[in-house]
DNA sequence: CCAACGGCATAAGCACATGTTATAGCGCTG
DNA sequence: CAGCGCTATAACATGTGCTTATGCCGTTGG
């Protein structure tokens, strides 16, 4: 469903941060390259759109209020989702001659890789970094033929020459909208109940409808679709708007589950995990680049960064 | 330091969201009421400032590509966090008349409130909410006086006259960037060692400030300050530039520790620890609306969600 | 107490981005 | 092969946003 009216600008958001940063509507004109009466301009026009009273210009000098501070807040966690997408599209636009160059399957490609460039960037501004996507095949294919330095790729089955590591983990998982009857529920379901409830599911053929169908098939039983849609949006769409369960990749569903805006059904009795690794050409040492990645994705399983998203907790695998 | 060019149009990338529910430009330009070569040019204008081919136009209908697919993902992401922020200041907008009163804390209003309310308001879509910000004093008067439904403070100290329950924790934290020679360092430091350097903080009598300083009070110790700066947002960009060591909320460095801009540094001995309480006035019952809210926010603690961030895992408290 | 300075707002002019309607091309489908 | 649905292009109107120039105000230092 289409954002709500009306919407924030980022520009204006972003000179809003180097506000707060930097103590004047003047600095942050220079800092951002435009002339001081256009940056007042901008803040004044993005006040009038919240609705609120960013600043306090009384006193000579431009100090943030109290929803000025909050809307600082807010505003940051978008610019750094911003930064991501900025990263992950840098990454995907590189042509060649960059200084590390990254292959990974969709799902590791869409939800990891930006966060982990992000880190990445904070050690080394200057690295160019490249990112090919594709099924897991192809990317051990692109990295046996040193066409990638390092890749990554859901499931089990590596080469035998590459080596790997585990540096995360995705499952699928069914989902309903909060005001399905299932979002309260206490049980797991089983097998047997998943097998017999229609479900919004992605095309026969697609892998994770291939790896529901596997899982479900060594129970013997198999899938009942209730429609069937060509792209992850769409059924986070569907699910969300209330015609069914769906099973979708947990990496997939973070935002809304972490929001409330769907909510995960257990289940029990099959599995469908899969793990996520770094793959890389056997008996060959990575690249410098490549092996500060991999440092610092697996540094993140040290425990030292705590959730602090209220008081979930994660559950431990 | 200002958002890196070309930045991408907000209402492009919830257009290009659209498309990839919708499965075709024209329908993506009728639910957001727009003509169809606006979509069009817009979905154009996109491709261009990215420099990618977000959408195959070859076979009459649009269907993304998988450079489109993963702008999808990325820019969902960069979209849920507009919401939020739209959610937060609604709620700071919204006078009086609403059905929810909040009344929370800098830190919870900033922080907290607006996933909450994301939450909430997928179970109850045209619930009104109004919040109220202010020192945690403020927020227990205002729900002392009934201004307010229901209030979230920080601290252990409640008001006798109202019930309270821990919905959350924070803790202040010690702060590097990256390149700082303790981003890597292993053991913890000692109340003494923090004492002794100089760090980058709020000035005297802030409450972060006053935290700090009654812990190592407490061990006869004292702070040094390296520079003082009055916004949390100024210490970020402070220590995120390498100036020195900062001393910050947990909550407030969550998205620069999780994308590796900023590094926590473990210390010991001393406790920097505070609960988030929800209060509301004792012997009155909470109206449905908040009572909803509680048990949402206190429903996350049950461990369902797991944190798919990579193998990072909660410490327990 | 006054002068100088730094910072913000307003005004006028201009370029360009973005929207609209009308129309043409193209790929499916029956 | 004809019709339909989808998209691109064209031509035009309009408003947004930037720039430079200038005035006002609050703060600061002698």
């Amino acid at each position: 469903m289409p954002l709500a009216h009306p919407v924030p600008d980022l520009v204006s958001l972003d000179l809003l941060q180097s506000v707060a940063e930097l103590g004047s509507i003047r600095r942050a004109a220079m800092a951002h390259h435009v002339s001081q009466p256009a940056a007042s301009m901008r803040l004044r026009a993005l006040e009038r759109t919240l609705g609120l009273e960013l600043l306090d210009r009384s006193s000579g000098r431009a100090r943030l209020t109290p929803a000025g501070t909050a809307t600082v807040e807010w505003g940051g966690a978008v610019l750094d989702e911003v930064r991501a997408l900025q990263l992950g599209v840098a990454a995907l636009r590189a042509e060649g001659s960059t200084q590390l160059r990254l292959a990974a399957s969709m799902t590791a490609a869409e939800y990891l890789v930006p966060g982990w460039l992000n880190r990445l960037r904070a050690a080394e501004p200057d690295l160019g970094v490249s990112l090919q996507m594709g099924n897991s095949e192809h990317v051990a294919d692109v990295v046996a033929r040193r066409d990638a330095d390092i890749g990554f790729v859901e499931g089990d089955t590596v080469p035998a020459t590459l080596d790997s590591k585990v540096v995360s983990r995705d499952d699928l998982v069914l989902v309903v909208a909060p005001s399905h009857p299932w979002s309260g529920r206490r049980g797991a379901l089983s097998a047997a109940e998943v097998a017999a409830t229609p479900l919004v599911l992605r095309e026969p053929g697609s892998g994770t409808r291939q790896v529901l169908e596997g899982a479900l098939g060594a129970c013997g039983l198999s899938v009942t679709p209730l429609v069937e849609l060509g792209s992850t949006t769409a059924i986070k769409a569907a699910v969300g708007s209330g015609l069914g369960p769906g099973v979708l990749s947990r990496l997939a569903i973070r935002a809304e589950v972490r929001e409330g805006r769907m909510v995960i059904v257990p289940t029990s009795g099959f599995s469908l995990e899969r793990a996520i690794r770094a793959v890389w050409p056997k008996a060959v040492v990575l690249s410098p680049a490549a092996s500060l990645l991999l440092a610092q994705i697996s540094r993140r399983a040290d425990g030292s960064v705590a959730d602090p998203e209220g008081p979930t907790r994660s559950s431990r695998r």
